[in-house]
DNA sequence: ACGGGAGCATACTCATCAGTATCGTGGCTC
DNA sequence: GAGCCACGATACTGATGAGTATGCTCCCGT
């Protein structure tokens, strides 16, 4: 149905375009916005410019790409476990897991996600991009909406403490996303401690939200 | 050459300073370092560039002094917490309680502070600021430190749940440094409003790390 | 066996800042 | 009441980096 519904320039460059935003989501997580250069990207990728911007039209494309990657991988991979079996706390259990662990895997990506639209796009370049920008922030809004649902179920069962919901899934996030500020993967040592991780900070954030037996 | 040990230039601009810092915290808090420019600190300030340089030597080293104005107030009120009375419970709760409301009401400084030295940093201007930057380090891990052995405490006394304390100092610090991300101070119903934040997240916080009954 | 275009590289342009150099001006001391 | 200096404004310089223009080279279909 689509001739181009996202700005693609090129009719196959889809494997392209991932490469891109691979390289892309690891300079931006170091560096931030502002301070990458579409050259480091293009360098990191073993290119030049031109290659990005045969496929980019400009900076800003690129790294709401690499936004719209991380959240879509969280949607497919968390939605179905919302809808899963078992009571609120288990589900929400669940799903606090699999979005830790998935954190620490796409760690590029994820941590820009996580830093989201700092402010320094919104001023800068908002204009341009409204369309863009108003969708991402759609997927961001839908996929903590994800979250807040079961939350709410948990709060009307009576599993969760009986506090504002908005003002619960705060502090739940909170715990998990945190890791993108100090989570440095090894070498070495990763797979099951990763598990690990994900499962002291899972605990942590059920036992803020379980009420009390 | 020269003796003096901050890079102060002038004799008595100390208030100065701290006007310059203000301005500075809200622009970096908005835009983050490498898009916020000297220009526009200066024009929040109702001045030009010149004011700046004439007390700072550099857009690096006023962003570091943001980030020390903000580890020192933290520090300065939440220290005396930690030596206070009650169990380690008691101290802990006194002390998340007071760290997520100076967030709030420090919200420009505190949140480029939570932001830390952000990676673009330490690339870019590591080598001439060395110094600096150690202090700054220092500072933040001084200020953990005062968590971490709060919390080793609490284990030791079986107040805690039984788990590697470096594990979970990150989520609990995780569950109230988030609201730097999600808050946005509304005018009107600001002063009750901020306390009920805080006592929330900090009652997260601490069902998190309490042991179960 | 030859156009033509997809997929890049190279080589520009032009704007934005960080930092500097220089110059006014008011207040202070003597 | 003259000189001095802290303070700050104005006017530069130089580097960096986004985006563009253009050229090269395969690969593809015919």
């Amino acid at each position: 149905m689509d001739a181009d519904s996202s700005s693609l320039k090129t009719v196959n460059g889809n494997e392209a375009r991932t490469e891109i935003v691979r390289a892309a989501a690891e300079v931006f997580m170091e560096f931030g916005f502002a301070a990458t250069s579409i050259d480091a990207v293009a360098e990191r990728l073993g290119a030049t410019k031109g290659r990005i911007y045969h496929y980019y039209d400009s900076k800003a494309e690129l790294y709401f790409d690499v936004q719209i990657a991380a959240m879509e991988r969280l949607i497919r991979e968390i939605e179905p476990l919302a809808r899963g079996g078992g009571n609120a706390a288990e589900r929400l259990e669940a799903m606090a897991l699999r979005h830790a662990t998935i954190l620490m895997e796409d760690l590029p990506m994820q941590k820009v996600a996580v830093r989201g639209l700092e402010r320094e796009l919104l001023g800068a370049v908002a204009a341009r991009h409204a369309k863009t920008l108003r969708s991402i922030i759609r997927l961001r809004d839908d996929y903590e909406q994800i979250f807040a649902e079961v939350i709410d179920t948990g709060i009307r069962d009576g599993l969760f403490v009986d506090l504002p919901p908005r003002l619960t899934t705060k502090p739940f996030f909170g715990a998990l996303n945190w890791l993108t500020v100090w989570y440095v993967p090894r070498r070495l040592q990763k797979p099951e401690d990763i598990a690990e991780i994900a499962r002291t900070l899972t605990g942590f954030a059920m036992r803020g939200i379980l009420k009390g037996a």
